[in-house]
DNA sequence: GTCTTTTGGCTCATAAACGAGCCATCGGCT
DNA sequence: AGCCGATGGCTCGTTTATGAGCCAAAAGAC
């Protein structure tokens, strides 16, 4: 068999998966820390640090997220130490808005 | 036994986890998608995308990116379709950089 | 108030990621 | 040139996430 069935992701994903990869191979070599060095610190095996830099979508996303701080990259918008006043409003946000979603059972929203 | 041995994850990345789970969640309440619904489209389980949104660092990335992007939530910078070019120039940065890193033998790098 | 649907949380079987270890190759020193 | 360390890629056994299904509670519609 060719292929034991893979998960389909989207284009996007992809190149987002495959752009984060490159960001924490960056960010390692601009700290010249070899793939055996980084996997230490952040506490994994160096087989899948490998699979992060390389992009690949069933890594956990704890240890990818984790691997890319200690590599200086900046998550999804560099705002570092604002990042728990960001969940704190998030969380206010979120206290406004429904808690459920009830389907109208004439049509579906659909705009994106 | 209280935990059979738990990964060490740093606070930012909790924090970030946890973030990203609230962007999601606000995304698909925003768009008036139910759980189920969302789960089928990213083509995933309703349990995963519950753990998704509560922020588990062991969720697979592909998954987690999958549902983010349905949901609207922009990655790591809002540059939706400069994600491509970004991901070229990014390459070409990377071939200029040494191929290996060679470890000076009396210190260590560790400025962050 | 009642009813309906969404949601959170749980168990369990299965599928998949992860870690360890190995080898071949490449890259930078000397 | 040779040497030594870093890297890529692979297999295999173990650990883990995932999906399916269920239940009770919460939330919105009526």
């Amino acid at each position: 068999m060719p292929k034991p069935a893979e998960r389909p992701y989207s284009q996007y994903t992809h190149d987002a998966l495959a752009l984060l990869g490159q960001l924490i191979r960056e960010g390692r070599l601009a700290k010249s820390l070899t793939t055996t060095e980084l996997a230490t610190r952040a506490g994994i095996s160096r087989a899948l640090l490998q699979r992060i830099e390389r992009g690949d979508p069933g890594c956990a996303i704890g240890a990818v997220f984790e691997t890319a701080v200690i590599c200086g990259v900046a998550l999804f918008d560099s705002d570092e130490r604002a990042l728990a006043a960001k969940k704190a409003r998030h969380a206010e946000k979120l206290a406004l808005m429904p808690k459920a979603i009830r389907q109208s059972r004439t049509g579906v929203k659909d705009d994106f």
